[in-house]
DNA sequence: CTGTTAGCGCTTTCAC
DNA sequence: GTGAAAGCGCTAACAG
């Protein structure tokens, strides 16, 4: 028994049929009617075709129609929960198309991205979704110069013209501020990661924009704005804004947030009493903690419902209008911020 | 300018040198001495080559070879944890052996899963991985009988000869539950999935051998071992448990410690001094419960490298041992079991 | 040492 | 209404 199994292919049925392979082809993609096959024929082909159980051989068809019908997608980290959630919007949105999703992992890594990007489109993906890493703007730019179609989510660049997918970062920070503030904190801070990733800036962004709305400009030291890189420092970012007077903090990711839960955990700070707190995406840990934690909330399910329909306009359209979509958050309030 | 940026190809090469395509082709697939080509040659064309900027067209490779060079992955849900950091090292693994791996999530559902199966193998995956869901031993001997590549991961049925990877569940379930007794709890109780698929039934029965080994055989009625399947039920089910006077618990899966803690911390039950816990595979809410929470580890990345070596031999060697293997855990003890 | 040739299975143009 | 034939890019058996 041969391990290839090989598969009823279209000469199969044509000689099973006793016509020609072309005829056999017009009638399973549906091309009957345009090329006037008799009602007959179109049954019997039909039949053969079903008893033999045929499966159109996807390699001839991806080379001769130079399609694969897959979507490359390279993401932070897949085991990320964050991303993975993303990863299985994205798998259920590209399946209505009948597309399957090849996932990678670029670990934030620039080099690592570019050959993950280069090795998915010699898979010959019809498409590539992008969580973009920092600094990747020329990389961006040759995947779009390559024509192929693009989508960047949860990220992208000003300066680098793509469709792009993400939330609106800079609102929604700004709102968790002001509502910290609007609940009787007067020195909230914020923690975000040391990068120049549009989105990290904007949530930075939105803070000071509440705090300016607030008639606190003036508090705003760039102290209060911790940067953090490793999961050390994450811990001497809190000690220092403590050392500032800050009585709440904004969380600008998930892993930032759960890191300093951890922190604040072993220093025995008291949540929501001494300290009023926001996070990102949510999760079992926000809800494990001492107290539940509030947190702005992604629309996951949208935001891959978009990617996908974006990238599918270019694929099947071959639509070239360039779409940049921000999607509403929500802001979930729990009990660590109720003073 | 066209979409398809239509590549260089052998032909281009071959033309740019003055040479034939199979010459090219041979030397490009390092066969160059075995077709004793000279030197001067191999030279010439991988210039080319390098300069065309040459990339194989995988789709007629694929046509040609009957090889995609990606395996596919079915697993019960990649936003789940668990799930997510298996993918994420599956992903590293294939990529040593410049195999892609294609995933799916099957829910649980059988029919989902059988329709993901078969869409994975007309994509002409060179191999399968499988999380298979309950009472699925007939889509797996469906796949045994294709001759694909196949390895169950995480999960087996032991009437279904296949290769596998999993943990030792039931020694692992044994050694918690007697870890447990051994810090001084008497009365210990464990929630697992009603379902009949063989990693829960060994985690339920280490938990007896426990028992059983403890003198305490006689304690064990069934509604110490209980069993849910939607959230609600987590919550009936400790209750059932604490009514039986149960004074610490085991629970089976990541995702049923999770929901548990979140039911405990909702009563208000003090742990470890009220109930004792050991939970499944850890995480960040684990350590930001009250209390950090024991549990037994997987070897996640282990167990990815096991199965895509087993499953890289058969693509690449065709070789048709069955590997069946059983990895060790750790069981990890903080502060939960420490009445 | 190098070239010719025959497909892999499919789509599609053109001819009858 | 149906069929013949070319060709997508690649590999490999066979010639020379």
């Amino acid at each position: 028994m041969k391990t290839t199994k090989t598969h009823a292919s279209l000469k199969d049925i044509a000689n099973y049929v006793g016509v020609s392979i072309s005829l056999v082809s017009f009638v399973l993609n549906d091309k009957a009617r345009q090329h006037r096959v008799s009602e007959e024929m179109v049954r019997k082909i039909k039949e053969a075709a079903e008893k033999l159980n045929y499966q159109p051989n996807i390699f001839a068809k991806s080379l001769r129609e130079g399609k694969s019908h897959v979507i490359g997608v390279v993401l932070s980290d897949i085991s990320n929960p964050f991303f993975s959630s993303i990863a299985r919007c994205l798998e259920d949105e590209a399946e209505k198309y009948g597309y399957s999703v090849l996932f990678s992992s670029s670990d934030e890594n620039r080099e690592r991205s570019e050959k993950q990007i280069a090795h998915l489109i010699n898979r010959g993906v019809d498409g590539l979704i992008l969580v973009p890493c920092e600094k990747s703007q020329s990389t961006v730019r040759a995947v779009l110069e390559t024509g192929k179609p693009l989508v960047l989510i949860d990220r992208y660049f000003p300066d680098v013209h793509t469709n792009y997918v993400c939330l609106n970062n800079r609102e929604m920070s700004r709102l968790a501020t002001s509502t910290i503030l609007a609940s009787g904190y007067s020195h909230p801070g914020t923690i975000a990661y040391d990068t120049t990733l549009q989105h990290m800036l904007d949530r930075r962004s939105g803070y000071r924009q509440a705090m300016e709305d607030a008639g606190k400009a003036a508090f705003v030291s760039e102290s209060l704005i911790r940067e953090c890189d490793l999961h050390q420092s994450i811990s001497s970012a809190i000690d220092k804004l403590l050392a500032e007077g800050v009585d709440s903090l904004l969380f600008a990711t998930n892993n930032i947030a759960t890191e300093s839960l951890m922190v604040i955990k072993n220093k025995g700070i008291n949540v929501p009493g001494e300290l009023g707190i926001i996070g990102f995406d949510g999760g079992s840990a926000f809800d494990l903690f001492q107290v539940p934690i509030s947190y702005i909330q992604q629309p996951v399910a949208l935001m891959a419902q978009k990617t996908v329909e974006i990238i599918m306009d270019e694929i099947l359209v071959g639509q070239r209008l360039t779409h940049q979509i921000e999607v509403q958050g929500t802001l979930v309030i729990k009990e660590s911020t109720k003073k």
